[in-house]
Order: structure tokens, then C-alpha cells, then sequence
DNA sequence: CTTAGCTCTAAGCAACCGCTTAGTATGGAG
DNA sequence: CTCCATACTAAGCGGTTGCTTAGAGCTAAG
């Protein structure tokens, strides 16, 4: 095995370290980064293959379907955000939402490739895996939801639609995977820092 | 012709008036329903067809191929929302930019169909489509940009990152079209207002 | 050395894809 | 009535799809 475009891909993105064997990981990287840049539909098994630098029928060895493929991805990578998400410490309300939007963001900004394939593809689900993952979305919202009822019970944030500023900030940070290009002008780090400022904002009284 | 399931659509979205003939715009119709909610790669040219209660050949008699149809989605529902955030009028910034805000997030609510095609099958368009299409998004862009510089001249608003806070607006009204159902909580002149509010809190002074 | 078990490939199958072709129905002009 | 253009359908073509099958290569236990 030579070079096969995934070398320096899984040196950076360390989401995948759990996943074995080595060729297993390898095919599940391929898919990640075909179903980020082509979608789940326009991607085929053989692409998958092919950046994995191996045959066709090497995918069917490690997963049952093409579909099983994308919902590993999914779910290592929902359990990857909700875990950054309950991870957030800091002293105060204010704080923490400002820790956790920055880290959130910046999640997915840096892991834009898997964020895109996590945000976008769910329709590819079934509807079994779908449900799975959805329960995880759920846990995500109730995290970050609890971080602004907080602020809100100890009187530093004013927020007349608890559900709604939920809603938004979660939105914000998650299209932060549509938009964010690598070589643009911001970093992962200064786009988490942009966003948190923004969402302060949001939620301070007048 | 009886019921195609377009009928009631075709009622309450007028953004394809202009589509002529009739059988062409219902095709493009039947299109942007399929596009929704499978994806531009997961729809079949029999399954537009079918929609439009027609034969699968008789898509070609009216467009050239499937990416055409796409084409034609993407650039009457750019144009139409690009026309949309050019008419804000308001007294001063303040009231403009929230105007603004509650018109092409409602938008994005009342008509998130044609919005999430128009948001994200940007990829399936051929290279000289994207490109015809990504001038008209640096057009909405802008707009959305100067309605906030309005308000820093006048000093009713405090942004420190301009080009920032203006993608961070229209990341949060874009994103609309992924979460918003129909039978939700929130009709879509209720979301334009919430997120006009956020917005309003998001760009004032201390 | 034998054998079992795992990983992988070469070849290919049935189904389905976007799109084309040949021909039919319709309606208006002369 | 004939003639012709337009709008449509039935049938199908070449190519591609997700996935399967049969078997080869490798490793390690006995």
C-alpha cells in the first residue's frame, strides 16, 4: 500500500481511531470523504472502493451495505459531538454556553467533511438507523439547551423563547459544515471564537 | 388528469407562474417536490414523471436533460429570493435589516421546498450553472451586508467582524430549510419574527 | 506439512439509470 | 378534407448500480 489521498486525512482526523481492522477504518475514511464532497446517492461502492485502494467487493467483507457504511459514520459521529457537547466546563453560565457554542462550531468547522455527511445524509438512513441517531440529536439539544436555561435561571441571560434560541444556536453552528471551506480566511479556532461572541450577544439583557 | 398530488402545491407556491407551458412547469414542479425530498441523485427522471403524471419520456420534450431541470429550480429560486431581499423597505437600518431578516428566513420556511433544493444540490449543477448561480448568491450576499453596514454608519449597530456577522445572518435564515416542517409549532411569519429578534439582539450596541 | 479461517479479488448478475427512437393522437391552417 | 406542427407514449438501448459468487493468497495453530 502506497498512496491512496487518505494518508494525511487520518493523521488529522482522529474520529476514527476506534474503528478496526485497518481496512475497515480505511473503507469507512474512503466513504466519509466521497459521501462529504459527492453526496451519499452520487457515491458508489466502487468509488468507496477505489479510494480505499481496493476492489469493488472488498466494501461488502467489513459492512452489509453501502447504507450500513453511512450509518457508522453517523453514529461514531453523533457520539463524537454529543460528547463534546457534555464535556463543556467553565465557571458560570455565560461561560460554559460561550465554551460550548466556540467548541461546537468549531467541531464543525475542523470535521467538516464527517459533520457534512453527519448533517446531510440522514435521509439516506433507514428508517431503524434513522430512529437511532435521532435519539442522539435529541440529547444534543437537551445539552445544549441546558446550558442556556442556566443563564437564564441565574439572570444573566434574557431569552424570551428558551426552545427557540435552542433552535437557533444549534442551527448556527451547525451550518458552520455547509459553508466552512478549509482554505478560507478563518480557522476552525477563530470561527468557534466568532460564533460564541454572537451567540453572547444573542442571549445578554438589554 | 385527475390527482397527481400537485394540485394543492401548485396553489399555494406561485413561484413558477412565469413556466411555460403548462405541462413544463408542472414537470418542474413535480421536480422540486422529488429534489426535496430525496435528493437531485436519489430522484429518477421516471420518478418526476410519474409525479407529473406523465410518461418518463415526456420530460425530454421540454428539458434537455435532468440537470436542467435542476438548473431552472436553482435559478428561478435564487432569482425569486434575491428579489425578495432587494424590495426590504423600513425606517431606518434597525427596522430594515429586521424586515429583511423576517422576510428570507419566512422564505425559507414557507417555501423550504423549493429551498432545500435551491440550498443544497448546489453541487449537481454542471460547473458553468454553478458558476451562473454563485453570482447571483454573491448578489444576495451583498444585500444582506449592506443592510447591516447601514446600520454601523448610522450607529444604531455594533458588529466588530462585518463580513462575519453578515454570513452568520444568512447561515441562520438559510439553515431554516433544513429544520422546518410544515406541521411544526412555528408558522413561518412566527419564525421570521423570532429570527429577526435574534438577529436585532445579535448586531445591538451594549 | 496440513488445515482451517480470514481477507481479499476477478468476474458477473439482475435491476435500474438517463436518455433516444419510432410512432400515435390532437388540433389548427389552408 | 389534407397537411403539418406540436405534445405525447411505448419500447428499448447502452451503461452503471449495489451486491454476490467462486476461488486465490496469506497466516497461524496443530
Amino acid at each position: 500500500m502506497t498512496t491512496t489521498g487518505l494518508d494525511g486525512f487520518s493523521l488529522l482526523d482522529e474520529t476514527w481511531r476506534t474503528v478496526t481492522p485497518d481496512a475497515a477504518r480505511r473503507m469507512l475514511i474512503a466513504a466519509v470523504q466521497a459521501f462529504a464532497s459527492k453526496g451519499y446517492h452520487a457515491t458508489t461502492t466502487r468509488d468507496i472502493a477505489s479510494l480505499a485502494g481496493m476492489s469493488p467487493a472488498a466494501v461488502y467483507i467489513h459492512y452489509r451495505s453501502k447504507e450500513e457504511l453511512l450509518f457508522n459514520i453517523s453514529l461514531v459521529g453523533h457520539e463524537t459531538s454529543l460528547a463534546l457537547l457534555s464535556s463543556i466546563q467553565g465557571d458560570g453560565a455565560a461561560q460554559r454556553l460561550k465554551n460550548a457554542v466556540a467548541a461546537f462550531a468549531g467541531w464543525h468547522a475542523e470535521f467538516h467533511t464527517t459533520a457534512r455527511v453527519v448533517q446531510y445524509e440522514l435521509g439516506a438512513l433507514s428508517p431503524e438507523h434513522h430512529a437511532e441517531v435521532a435519539e442522539l440529536r435529541r440529547q444534543i439539544e437537551q445539552r445544549m439547551r441546558s446550558y442556556i436555561a442556566d443563564g437564564v435561571e441565574e439572570g444573566v441571560f434574557d431569552v424570551p423563547d428558551l426552545k427557540g434560541a435552542t433552535l437557533a444556536v444549534l442551527s448556527l453552528c451547525i451550518d458552520v459544515a455547509r459553508w466552512y471551506q478549509p482554505g478560507g480566511k478563518r480557522t476552525p479556532d477563530e470561527i468557534g471564537a466568532m460564533y460564541a461572541d454572537l451567540v453572547l450577544r444573542m442571549v445578554r439583557p438589554n
